[in-house]
DNA sequence: CAATTCTTTTTTGTCGACAAATAGAATACA
DNA sequence: TGTATTCTATTTGTCGACAAAAAAGAATTG
């Protein structure tokens, strides 16, 4: 199990690095309070440590790892006592970058859209939850890009990867079930970003997210009911 | 001019080199735009680059250094031509901010406020520009703070970092004029947000915000009309 | 046998050096 | 003289090695 590609570009070592590891925290692959080891990583890149050490600084300025100073570094543990936060900002940032694509996307936007709302569709078709989850942030970063605004879309594009690790778990535990219901609710937004209907984009937007949400903390709450054993 | 501490604790190289960049950069000494020379700044703090590394890593995660691959890396650049986005994100963050602290707060964390306002008020008075932008930046950080929201607060605090460079800009044109003003408005969030007044101390901070915009707005568009040599 | 001190081991933070990449200067050529 | 090409110089990205810190284990003492 080791990639040691002995050719590579210059500069590009550390982002190789970033790009992996991120994903692998995302979708689990390396569990919340995991350790990560500088030389393994090293050994593992085929690259010394100096690239893996720039990763992991970037890692850490996200909040995806964190660090004891002069001893480990670990994977970033998901914080379920405070969810709220989490929600709240979720949610105002689904109902601000879906307004703001109503108001500021361009018709040159609006393909991507609908081709991510396909291959969303398709995934949820396929039942293939991992596809689901990345073709859904995918959308939505899509249509926070539509509105216009590096900021939200720096910290929508954040959020989803916080919640993208949630909802795992949450597929995890029911993947029974398929949520046909985001797929018709994604067409709406679209249909009402392409109107420029700004307080229903809102307003779908809003109604989207804590449909979520409020299913994730379902999930949460009878999971809080398991924790005892029998 | 040279700080060479030759006594470091062990880790902390990095962190001085960020606070100390961080500082230069949003208070306008090194100019936007400006060259940063890695071997110049291991030279000035007496470390090696490793640790200038790391912290220009972290500069540029939250987008204050620009870097081009194998090339150099410059103070970012102000966008004076797409203020809006920022502008409306400070005003959002604004309200959010302030309503989630009448909603949140706890006794405990009015003395802060009621110190920083005092803070602001004194600064205004002293007309320490330097001062005003500090304590004022400050102040609002800890509103977001007691709103306990960490997003919103990650968020917020990089919006305010951003504005403090304008700020600056903005002081040094009108050097004359010191916004009582907002002083007067400050008290007001102070106390919406001790009455636990939701609605009103969201739309105090909405107004705030807004009172802030209007007048750095009217800076640049001046200023528009003054790049033209005559 | 418990608690403390000492030693070993592991992992990080830092360093100096080298090689790749690029910009600019110098050169060759039409 | 203008343009293309080569050369040089500067700056970055990467490497291997070493030293400081902290944890884990061994030894000592009461």
């Amino acid at each position: 199990m080791s990639d040691t590609p002995s050719e590579r570009k210059r500069g590009s070592g550390a982002r190789m690095v970033y790009d992996l590891l991120r994903d692998e925290i995302l979708d689990l692959k390396l569990a919340p309070g995991s350790p990560i080891d500088e030389v393994q990583l090293a050994e593992r890149f085929g690259m010394s440590r100096t690239p893996i050490r720039e990763a992991l600084v970037r890692l850490s300025g996200e909040g995806l790892i964190e660090t004891l100073p002069n001893r480990s570094t670990m994977v970033a543990a998901i914080d379920f006592l405070n969810l709220s936060p989490l929600f709240d900002a979720l949610v105002l940032m689904y109902r601000v970058t879906t307004r703001l694509a109503a108001q500021n996307h361009r018709a040159e936007d609006l393909p991507a859209l609908h081709r991510l709302h396909a291959d969303y569709a398709a995934s949820v078709a396929a039942r293939d939850t991992s596809a689901m989850i990345a073709t859904n942030a995918a959308f939505h970063a899509a249509i926070a890009e539509a509105g216009r605004n590096p900021y939200f879309t720096g910290l929508f594009s954040r959020l989803l990867d916080e919640s993208r690790r949630m909802l795992h778990l949450y597929y995890r535990s029911y993947e029974e079930q398929f949520p046909q219901r985001f797929v018709d609710e994604h067409a709406e937004i679209i249909a009402a970003i392409e109107a420029h209907d700004l307080d229903a984009a809102d307003r779908l937007g809003k109604a989207h997210a804590e449909a979520i949400v409020v299913q994730v903390q379902a999930l949460f709450s009878r999971n809080d009911r398991l924790d005892i054993p029998l």
